[in-house]
DNA sequence: TGTACATCAGTGAACGCGCGTTCACTGATGTAC
DNA sequence: TGTACATCAGTGAACGCGCGTTCACTGATGTAC
């Protein structure tokens, strides 16, 4: 998979801080790690985190867009489960992306939906990270869409999707949070899907 | 209005520290107001703060609150705008919480939409008073169904423009947000509305 | 294979700073007579 | 109306703490011969 055969002690190392940190700004929240809780989480020591990044904001940049590949695997997997069981592309999307797994596991998620309302608030660079995120939410749902469906629908249904998984975890991860998802799933897929 | 005749010196200062705060949350965040900060910009010492509230928390809980009452009473002033030139009352919500003014104004906007990633890491008092927020939003969505419409359509569409509004925020005040905004709008208006 | 040295990833103490919170005090407001 | 005193809202210095960042150092790794 990866292009370099053999990566150095240096770049494994830098690898686990933003795999962690990618973890960790969802859990927490941009605002809500610090440097030396990510170093520690990591394995190592604060002090050396200059090494490997130019500043906090820096990470912030290599998190998010790691946070964004890990959470399009997770769901793409999900989605091939589904599949494998004749549902189609736009329902296994549907399905995964609203499902209570996904409302429960914050950290492994969607960083669109755990991150989207500091996104606004942040350094340039990591805003112009986030904002790659969101086109790219909108990119996966676009090719998920039933070939019935205009592609100005994308927007629209991204709008929805991520809404309802954030309105649904304010509520709680309980009754409440799980109505409110499915509601948005049945709405969907009585929209837009014309399969079982 | 007020039940009580005059408000004391303590009251009209506390009902300032709320207001402040209540902007304050919107514009930077829950994590992003500090004691120091809100006191400053109202005007007064951060030494005073304990004398009115309990913890940071328990202002936290009173300006969400506020700030609910603050965003309704905006957009129902915008509705009532929109009412007046023929407009449904369903068109004159979407057209005013799915206005480029919206996008422009996180500061004097709905909170939910400005604060809702953050709302499930917040304190359980915060947590409860944030979630409130989000059942009067879908309260607010319900209210102004067509008759047509089921109620069990107001989470989904409740989901729908509160997701939009995050994402234009998101990618930016500028083309691609007001973009993302408009096929928002274009989307609610030709599925649920009738009227011209 | 073994020794000598250069490279470099990671350590841990320290920096200035701002946070939430506390508290002794001040000075304005309101009440008693 | 005027004086004496109690009340109380707001002030500002101080607290312990954790933040992002810096830096002299350590000790492991890799290279030269």
């Amino acid at each position: 998979m990866d292009a370099k055969p053999s990566p150095s002690r240096r770049e494994i190392t830098h690898d686990r801080i933003v795999e962690t940190a990618a973890r960790a700004i969802r859990r927490a929240g941009y605002q809500g790690v610090g440097v030396a809780d990510i170093m520690k989480e990591a394995g190592l020591t604060h002090g050396g985190f200059y090494a490997h990044f130019a500043s906090r904001d820096a990470l912030l940049v290599e998190a998010i867009e790691r946070a964004g590949q890990d959470g399009s695997a997770v769901i793409a997997q999900r989605m091939v489960e589904r599949q494998a069981k004749g549902a189609s592309e736009f329902r296994a999307l549907v399905e995964s992306y609203l499902s209570d797994v996904h409302l429960a596991s914050t950290e492994h998620g969607c960083p669109v939906a755990a991150l989207c309302s500091e996104m606004p608030r942040q350094a340039p660079e990591v805003r112009e990270a986030s904002a790659k995120r969101v086109q790219g939410m909108v990119k996966l749902v676009k090719k998920a869409l039933p070939a019935s469906t205009s592609a100005d629908m994308a927007p629209v249904i991204a709008s929805t999707m991520v809404g309802a998984l954030q309105l649904a975890r304010a509520l709680g991860d309980n009754a409440q949070g799980k109505a409110l998802l499915k509601a948005n799933r049945q709405s969907l897929l009585s929209q837009y899907d014309q399969t079982g």
